[in-house]
RNA sequence: GCGACUGUAGUCUAGCGGUCAGGACCGAGGCUUCCCAAGCCUCUAGCCCGGGUUCAAAUCCCGGCAGUCGCACCA
């Protein structure tokens, strides 16, 4: 199939439409339409049926614009961006640590500014005409802009929902009431100014994350419920390429995947994808190189499904260790562990220093003060030959054991500060959206195409015709059309042309079942009145029901109930 | 960001200096007792945007925007 007959049909049904069509497009941006919102919104739910109930994790919605500290922190200032010099002469682009490398010893570690002295100093010329190079500008791919009037308050837009989850960590650590595993999860929009975006929905500028933030005790990484799916087999290439097929404990005990969590999530995964009707034969995870981790992982597998963009990433499900939470209490100065309690308190003999004040004070006089606290900051190892080496007011002093002694203490610790690790699986919505079309698109010989969407996904579920419009029948269909939506179930209403065309019509858009209204529905006395036909969309096959069962029959259907065996 | 190619109704497409820009599908209305895109009639709707060349531009030129493909980029 070509992606192009697929995005035709998508904008011609209304799923997605190219953002500002009317003002000429901007690339990397799309609209979601009125089917597509809604498949959308599906696909959210099932996402958040898996990881909120399913899991018992928490759902925060937090702001989109942060101010500079976080990405400072977070290594995206610096880690994101790339300074760029362009030549006046012939306009071509170049790294500007690039082009320093030989006249310092770390160019990225300097700013524009730096860079562009070093560039004036050295008289640094354009490599491939020798013409002179312009001012250095940063390029970063985030999207900036300034909070408040003025130019003081940088702010950017988030490339990632995962930095409103970790700022939060305190709260949420107190909401959970200091336990872990802690999990939480963010739906939401992020930014990111790619410089050429491609390849319709797959790299887009503004687009659509459904991420998981998982704090574990960093020495307990398993998982209640691995038990229940570890011979679960995975198709896997770890980083040595080789492809195989193992079962979730294979893989853990052989060492391809690092632990537990990492496995149960990487199987998560693959349940939640199928059930999306995501096509197994198209998915397999695959384990990212060291060299194309990002900054913050330790180790990333990525789930990736073909498509015809060719295998592409949909999911990337990393152990980003500690990073994240160290960073921000760094910056921040905000206490971003664990305390891990021990079973039982752990008694701790320590030797603690105490100046004997009464020797101090008369040989010191007023600097007696400082002397002891300096005395008492020192530790029993550093008593050398009975002596403390200190330095005082700039010179070395030593103090005799007459000053001080040694007391031995036994303190009761009750558990120690962890910074949690963090498993995140981080979850592309708009390339599942995307992959889930591509593998729900059919054609048959004769150019009819059939969106085989999983029921639970179909955007509307049911369509509601009358074989005829006219006695009568258009009649019954909208009181069936009105019977269905109120009971929570979306159905259309079509009563024009041919019905072959409008079962056409709702093919092409993944609605899984018809009902038609026919003159046996109205019919007196051939024990068939008040019955209606439903049509299956994948077989064509059509069953009769009475209408008071039809909401019924439809739930039954949507909770996962093969229409064969209705 | 660079290079090559491309841009005609909602979709697919013909026209490539000179008629009211032609068709197909979709869509809307109508006729046909009609369960799988049937047929017939009627209708709606288009030259990506801006500038230039020319008596005359959808057509040629320049710029922009967008798309496809390569290069670069892609946490």
């Amino acid at each position: 199939m070509n992606a192009g007959e697929l995005l035709s049909l998508c904008k011609r049904r209304g799923f997605i439409w190219p953002s500002f069509e009317i003002y000429g497009g901007v690339a990397g941006m799309y609209d979601y339409g009125p089917l597509g919102s809604v498949l959308k919104e599906n696909i959210i739910r099932l996402w958040r049926q898996a990881y909120r109930y399913g899991e018992g994790f928490t759902e925060i919605d937090s702001v989109t614009i942060n101010p500079e500290a976080v990405f400072k922190a977070s290594g995206h200032l610096d880690e994101f961006s790339d300074c760029i010099v362009y030549c006046n002469e012939c306009g071509e682009p170049f790294r500007a640590d690039h082009l320093v490398a030989r006249l310092h010893p770390n160019p990225d570690t300097l700013d524009a500014k730096s860079l562009k002295e070093l560039i004036r100093e050295h008289d640094v010329t354009c490599p491939e005409c020798g013409g002179t190079l312009g001012d250095v500008e940063e390029f970063n791919l985030m999207f900036r802009t300034f909070i408040g009037p003025g130019s003081s308050r940088i702010g950017y837009l988030r490339p990632e929902t995962a930095q409103g989850i970790f700022v939060n960590f305190p709260n949420l650590y107190r909401y959970n009431r200091e336990k872990l595993p802690l999990g939480v999860i963010q739906q939401g929009r992020g930014y990111r100014n790619e410089i050429s975006p491609r390849q319709g929905m797959i790299r887009l500028r503004e687009f659509n994350m459904m991420e998981v933030e998982l704090f574990v005790d960093p020495e307990n990484k398993t998982w209640p419920r691995y038990p229940f799916v570890k011979e679960e087999m995975l198709r896997l290439i770890p980083n040595d390429g080789v492809e195989r097929v193992m079962s979730l404990d294979g893989a853990v005990r052989e060492g391809v995947i690092a632990n537990e969590v990492l496995a149960y999530f990487i199987w998560l995964t693959k349940d939640l994808l199928v059930k999306m009707g995501v096509d197994p034969a198209r998915l397999h995870f695959r384990q990212h190189l060291s060299e194309e981790m990002a900054h913050y992982a330790t180790d990333c597998w990525d789930a990736e499904v073909l498509i015809s963009y060719g295998w592409t990433e949909i999911v990337g499900i990393a152990d980003r260790g500690s990073w994240d939470l160290t960073q921000h209490a760094k910056w921040s100065h905000e206490d971003m562990t664990h305390f891990k309690r021990y079973d039982e308190p752990h008694e701790v003999e320590q030797k603690v220093i105490k100046a004997k004040h009464s020797k101090l004070g008369p040989r010191f006089k007023e600097d007696a003060k400082e002397i002891t606290n300096l005395i008492e900051s020192c530790q029993a190892e550093d008593i050398k030959d009975g002596a403390l080496q200190i330095e005082h007011n700039g010179k070395p002093l030593t103090i005799s054991d007459e000053f001080f002694e040694v007391e031995t203490l036994i303190r009761k610790v009750s558990g120690e500060k962890v910074i949690p690790h963090v498993i995140e699986p981080s979850y592309g919505l708009d390339r599942i959206f995307y992959t889930i079309l591509e593998h729900a698109y059919h054609k048959r010989d004769d150019d009819y195409t059939v969106l085989k969407l999983k029921p639970i996904l179909a955007p509307i579920k049911v369509g509601v015709f009358p074989l005829m419009a006219r006695d009568g029948l258009d009649e019954k269909a909208q009181e069936i059309f009105r019977l269905l939506m109120d009971a929570g179930i979306e159905a259309y209403y079509d009563d024009s042309g041919s019905i072959g065309k409008r079962y056409a019509r709702m093919d092409e858009i993944g609605t899984p079942w018809c009902v038609t209204i026919d003159y046996e529905t109205l019919e007196e006395g051939r024990g068939k009145k008040d019955t209606v036909t439903i049509r299956d969309r994948d077989s064509t096959k059509q069953i009769r029901v009475p209408i008071d069962k039809l909401v019924k029959t439809i739930h039954t259907m949507l909770n996962g109930v093969n229409f064969e065996s209705i």
